[in-house]
DNA sequence: GTTAGCACTTAATACAGAAGACTGCTAAAG
DNA sequence: CTTTAGCAGTCTTCTGTATTAAGTGCTAAC
């Protein structure tokens, strides 16, 4: 347990450092401090911390900074959240008052905001619900010189669809012969059900009417997986060279692999609970973001389930800002989501 | 006219100094032409070089670089185009023979493959006719719970298509007969005067069977302006940090917005004639470019047109080689894409 | 026309010294 | 027992200087 003054110091060390970047010495942080003291008990103060281990120094006789647990303690109990500007939030709310044609625009949308807002790099993911999706229905909609289009709706209002080519004629008759075995037998099943059962029960019964049913099974899949796979957006990709030291391009390639790899990068701000979370540099699971710190939050659309937001940033980021932002932004996505659902499906 | 030993020479500080990226000094060009002459000539066929303004130097005592002109002058006469590798042209042959589901994930993986041979950024075009695309027809699918899917297909294979809401109830007969009418009216149209005729024609006529026909109509025009503005990809983009001396963000965000603006960039890379162009620094119409060249290579698709692949690079880049590369992989592209609409399309 | 030689220029590198920002410790004061 | 002033010591950063290496232009001789 820390005493008081001791809590005024890290807090004014980490402020401090998050804002400027330089090592932050005793006679500067005396200072700042509200009660007076010296600068020389302020060095014993942090010879302690130091000794502790909530901060650290480069060098031996240069200013400290912060080591992640004494970021993690600030982030913990020292941080009192910045409410968000009301400029940031006029900015939101216009981004946001557009015309979407669906939630993925938003979604995607949302990332380039949050990514200005904040200068880092965001990260959206889209409303799932907790169960895996529906099936709703199949349509195939024959478009001429064979060329077909594979319709897949989900119960979560998700529409996915492929062009697919089909050798010899197929008539319309067919088509929908095949559609109605499909649905028949596989709408109301959850995805990942549906995804087995067409090879053990599905391709046998499409032998029926096709021939050659390969590019009609593969497009099938296609859909079925680009449906039950979570859609992920980043925006402000760049920015991640402004808030890197290393901005050698060897360094950084793998980091942008990993960030653009759905499953991957998706595992780091699936978060467990209703609000805000924050990771901290070797807390992350990854060794290649050892170096940032991931701030998380989710965004509730009632029925529709849960998406979530977060801010890739360094791990000295002025944490009480990006929270305030990513607090409330997740709101007015909400909001909006929520509206947007309500306006089209009943 | 340049004499054979100046061209020797402006071709040798060329090549070495797009290898190397150092400037090249007399003793060290000396020893590398066939020709025995001494430094000291070098210098005086240098200087000479360096008046015509084929030559500069950084600093009164440092080697020579070429000029932009100098670049002209060896990419019109100096230059034979190295033919692409073997290795490479495994690469590219295996890449494009996986399975693809349509053209547009051909052009892009392209642009990908195009990048990591080269190491440098490239940029991809769909084949395009040389008239404008015609409206082949449209579809409305309705998806149920207020949804409906609109398709677009032209002459030229594209399809294009987009989900919409619609308010109040609209059967299935009345949205077919608004289908039937559109294409009674519109089908066999460029595109060009079909959007227009939309608002002029279309729009009354739609009113006969919607009450509130904005979402239809803007859902229309969204599809028509997707179908006809051509599409562009990108690859490697982060290789432009590579090859960009300053790497400051505030720098490339520009140059990255200008790449990402589709009708802007498309403009650069569109080659007038049937073979591959260089276009270097300064004669790209944008200051921005000033430091970069583009190598661009049509590739004919028959009677589905044209379309281009670009690399762009420093001004600086082993022509050669790259043009090579360009050279090889436009007719691998050509060869793939004319299979696949053998295959497909009568 | 070509070449050797030399004076001159510039960039890059290394090094030494000084300045500045800190710390840790000690001893005195509260 | 806590706080503070003072001071020696450490390490980084900046500045100026010297040195080296690469390369040029010019001149005079071949």
């Amino acid at each position: 347990m820390l005493t008081e003054r001791e809590k005024m110091i890290l807090k004014i060390i980490v402020n401090d450092y998050t804002k400027s970047g330089v090592p932050v010495g005793s006679k500067a942080l005396s200072s700042q401090l509200p009660i007076h003291v010296s600068s020389a008990t302020v060095r014993n103060e942090m010879a302690f911390l130091e000794e502790i281990g909530l901060i650290t120094k480069n060098h031996s006789s240069s200013g400290r900074v912060p080591s992640i647990e004494g970021y993690r303690y600030y982030v913990d109990n020292l941080l009192n959240p910045n409410p968000i500007d009301n400029s940031d939030m006029m900015i939101i709310q216009n981004s946001l008052s557009g015309r979407f044609r669906q939630i993925d625009e938003i979604v995607q949308q949302s990332a380039d905001i949050l990514s200005n807002l904040t200068n880092y790099t965001a990260l959206t993911l889209k409303p799932e619900q907790e169960t895996t999706p529906i099936l709703g229905s199949f349509r195939l909609v024959p478009l001429g010189n064979h060329k077909v289009m594979a319709i897949l709706i989900t119960d979560n209002d998700e529409v996915v669809n492929q062009v697919f080519h089909i050798d010899g004629d197929l008539g319309g008759d067919k088509l929908d012969a095949v559609v109605r075995m499909i649905n028949d037998k596989l709408a109301g099943k959850p995805l990942d059900e549906v995804i087995t059962k067409l090879k053990t029960e599905i391709v046998p019964e499409i032998l029926k009417y096709v021939n050659n049913p390969d590019s009609l099974v593969q497009t099938l899949d296609d859909v079925l997986m680009q449906a039950s796979t979570n859609q992920f957006y980043i925006g402000g990709e760049l920015n991640l060279l402004s808030f890197t030291d290393n901005n050698d391009i060897s360094y950084l390639k793998p980091i942008y692999s990993l960030l653009n790899d759905t499953d991957d990068a998706a595992k780091f701000i699936k978060s467990s609970d209703n609000s805000i979370s924050v990771q901290i540099g070797p807390e992350l699971s990854n060794d290649l973001l050892k170096d940032y710190s991931i701030i998380t939050g989710s965004y509730d659309v009632g029925p529709h389930g849960k998406g979530v937001i977060a801010v890739l940033g360094p791990t000295r980021m002025p944490y009480s800002r990006v929270i305030g932002i990513v607090d409330g932004f997740r709101n007015e996505l909400s909001k909006k989501l929520r509206n947007y659902y309500d306006k089209y499906n009943q």
